[in-house]
DNA sequence: TTTCCAATTGGAAACGTTTTATATAGCGTG
DNA sequence: CACGCTATATAAAACGTTTCCAATTGGAAA
């Protein structure tokens, strides 16, 4: 009935064979006879055998699941993130644990190390900022971890990012090339690593090449919501010198702030051209559409679930830290050259 | 060093007792005294002892573990209901093992041996449509599982949900009460039950009481997407009869629908009325700001993680088939009464 | 003191695998 | 026909806990 409690042992005696040679067959060790293979098959399937994996993992040191910690997966940027982690885990036969820690430090922590306790065989960490106290845990670690979107510190640890800096950069002085003398720049708290280090001081580099000032209240910062990014601009708009261009940090942000120019009463991208950044399906879900900074994140959670799978199989690695590729999407909220 | 590889041996002999009574301590058991439990707390503090929770597992047959199946969990839908999933997972101190299905019933019964492979303690599945052969691997299962946002389709499992039917009703009813004498519905696939079955006959019950004739082509169907809003929207809007009112069934597709009004020159909700299904937060993320059924995804996800909980634990549980209450969020896309 | 019971502790089996070392069978070879 | 291999198969020891049952201890009652 309940497929359950039949044990490698009850399929051996079945088989008539001992336990050791049904595990070979399980593992599809080769050093076992065909004919002996294919009775001890008939007797899996008649047995309806199903391996513990939980006896597996105490016997080989090895779970075949890998701990994922992220922020908050109801947050449209991680859940894609999650998604291409768990693609590739599929594919190399791993199954992820997943943990939010709302980029709360003792979460983080205390997840961890309820995921070292379940034994995983490897961890894939995002966050907006790495903590002293949680790189010494991850240095304890006995098992591999990556970081996925989230920056290195200087910390010798495996990481799959884009170039921010780079991003930010690119995306002011586009929003320049444009014409604009003044460029707002709404983003998350500076605290956070990309933030305060990558787009801020590559929107800061793209001005000063420029020959622009850099005017302190001409950048705002929330907490990368929708409602942030609206209050921002609102506050932002009550100014006489308002920049007309805004490179907003998230395109959750963006839709904020495109709405609170409409609302009132200005056009995008006639009054004001806006850029956001990560291009989540958010960015053509609003008129006009939005020009963004493409941030891959499917991609990252993927490439980063894939290089834990080469550290785990210790297979060559050629960069530990990799850098994907970013580029511009431009859509609607950016006038025609 | 490695706080790793010190096990409750060690342990024991650091603190002078058995492992017995340090598994004891480990588990809070009160049959140990004082100064013994201190005795043996310190000796854990001191070699950092952390308890394998995979001999744990296979010892007591808890793996504290839960597996959750989503169709996709970079669907924003989907997000939330994990969120909810595992802060109550978290709250009882279990963990998830999350997986996708993209609804399909090979990767579904894939993912559930798998997981019961794993030992989790308990599942919690969601689905379009629950096919025969999935259900019989379900009577099979050794651990509860709980449906979440899943229709039950009368085998008798656990499952909470919103009544689909009726919030089909009310949001159809809504519109017929301004006015309307057509009412276009966009929705997913007929097949997925939810909308096949409740949303899709709340529609036609709604028309029917208001003694509306039911038209055909006053239905499209998509596959949930945004831009399969926008096409239905669009093919819509060539016919010369083309309903004023639209009903769609989720809110990405609600999106579509406004922009394919608005790009067609027309207004809402001057012209065009728009309801969605959900009210994800993409609802108040577009101009008008959209009007919509609640189905509060969180509170299902949590609900369904409790409910598993309580049959965990065999306590009282009052009713299996637990249905929330739903409720229409008045928003812009609909003119004032 | 002695006796007895409750509280505390210890010992050992069990959980279901993998894995290592060992044994056996089959078979070509000299 | 014995020998030595190779290819297979077996037996038994881990893996790190929980848990059941037995043993010990301590103190109150007699």
């Amino acid at each position: 009935m309940n497929s359950n409690n039949v044990t490698i042992y009850d399929v051996a005696r079945e088989a008539g064979v001992s336990m050791a040679t049904v595990s070979r067959v399980v593992n599809g060790n080769p050093n076992v006879k065909p004919t002996t293979r294919k009775k001890v098959q008939d007797a899996i399937d008649r047995l309806g055998y199903r391996p513990n994996a939980v006896a597996r993992g105490l016997a080989s040191k090895k779970t075949t699941t890998v701990g994922v910690i992220v922020p908050d997966i109801s947050n449209i940027f991680f859940a894609d993130l999650a998604r291409g982690i768990e693609d590739v885990a599929t594919m190399y036969k791993y199954n992820i644990i997943l943990g939010n820690s709302d980029s709360n430090r003792d979460k983080e922590i205390h997840l961890l190390n309820t995921l070292l306790g379940k034994q995983v065989d490897g961890i894939i960490f995002m966050g907006g900022r790495l903590h002293e106290d949680l790189v010494n845990e991850f240095k304890k670690s006995p098992v591999p971890i990556v970081l996925a979107a989230t920056l290195n510190q200087g910390y010798d640890l495996p990481a799959v990012n884009i170039d921010y800096e780079q991003a930010a950069y690119d995306a002011t002085e586009m929003l320049i090339g444009h014409g604009h003398k003044q460029v707002g720049f709404i983003t998350g708290p500076l605290e956070q690593q990309i933030n305060g280090e990558k787009k801020f001081s590559g929107y800061r580099r793209a001005l000063e090449d420029a020959g622009l000032p850099f005017r302190e209240n001409d950048v705002i910062l929330g907490n990368y919501t929708y409602a942030s990014g609206l209050e921002a601009m609102q506050k932002m708009l009550e100014r006489d010198d308002c920049p007309k261009a805004i490179f907003a940090g998230t395109d959750e942000m963006a839709l904020g702030v495109i709405h609170a120019i409409q609302d009132a009463g200005y056009s995008v991208p006639n009054d004001f051209e806006v850029v956001g950044h990560d291009n989540t399906r958010l960015a053509t879900m609003i008129r006009p559409k939005l020009t963004t900074v493409v941030q891959p994140m499917y991609d990252i959670g993927a490439v980063a679930m894939r290089l834990l799978t080469k550290i785990l199989n210790a297979e060559e690695i050629e960069e530990k830290n990799v850098v994907l590729p970013h580029r511009i999407e431009r859509r609607d909220s950016l006038r025609n050259d």
